[in-house]
DNA sequence: TAGTTTGCTGATAATAATTATCAATAGACT
DNA sequence: AGTCTATTGATAATTATTATCAGCAAACTA
């Protein structure tokens, strides 16, 4: 099960930097792994109703998840969300959000990761830094908003 | 003088839209132009002390230059900043902020531009949509604390 | 194993940023 | 001048997030 081998992964970072695992953050990293996409924390939240967890506790896993590159922060149109970070180039992904409807897409593939590979490469050339993450958000108008017209 | 025909283009956009340029929404809009770089709401209240204007009205100010395209919103580490919007190509930038020392920079340049512009080509072709703007925020370390090391 | 120390958790108080409310006022329009 | 509508400032309300703290659980020690 390719979920069960995304939480071995996680679980090795949290033995590495002597982390504990408690029931209680196994639960809040399960609603990553599960729910593919983005999530404000409330909604992480109530993903984890069924174990009753404070909320506190939530934000504070998500601080934790955060700080180890676990997991993504994304801020789109005033809001704060998190996803799981893309473990290798092949998931990295960038964020379409539509000013229309609202809705916020997901985009990737080879040849748009190819072109990001590269604009990380002039960036690093040209300003002589290292880049270690990319946070793209394109906005705009989706194309079922454009059909109905 | 630039910061004038900056005004002017601005007046024109809320004259075109029926929004009154009123005494306090000009000392907003001075800010932004006197000021090139990224701001947040609170800095840009400060820096129109000597109009004495309400913090309200500031954010007030703000959503409407927001809406009407003139000003853009990003998000960095959790902060969400303001700046005046490219007028033209030439002036996009997109940001990078570094993870040691916590600066936030701006980028372009003619390479970076034709690159993102073949972004843009790219996203509209294979997802088919029309694609408004690009928020691009880079995170790393600068070569500044790089050389530090 | 009992005892001690340390870290984790949930409930909730505190804080910070933003938005809503509303009376006063200013500007536009008869 | 008088009416109408939009704007403003002060401030209350709301929302999201962080801090506090007592109780509990896990890890460590002798």
């Amino acid at each position: 099960m390719e979920n069960v081998q995304r939480y071995e992964e996680i679980l090795r970072i949290f033995e590495d930097k002597d982390i504990r695992m408690t029931s209680t953050r196994k639960a809040v990293v399960d609603v990553f792994i599960n729910h593919g996409g983005h999530m404000n924390a409330e909604e992480v939240y109530r993903r984890t109703e069924s174990e009753k967890i404070g909320l506190a506790t939530v934000y504070r896993t998500i601080e934790i998840l955060k700080a180890n590159g676990i997991i993504k922060e994304l801020f789109v149109n005033g809001e704060r969300l998190f996803e799981l970070g893309a473990r290798d180039n092949s998931r990295f992904h960038i964020h379409f959000s539509c000013n229309r409807c609202g809705r916020l897409e997901e985009y990737n593939g080879a040849l748009l990761l190819n072109h990001l590979v590269n604009l990380k490469r002039i960036v690093e050339r040209d300003w002589e830094n290292e880049v270690e993450d990319m946070r793209i958000v394109l906005q705009g108008t989706c194309k079922t908003c454009l059909e109905e017209r």
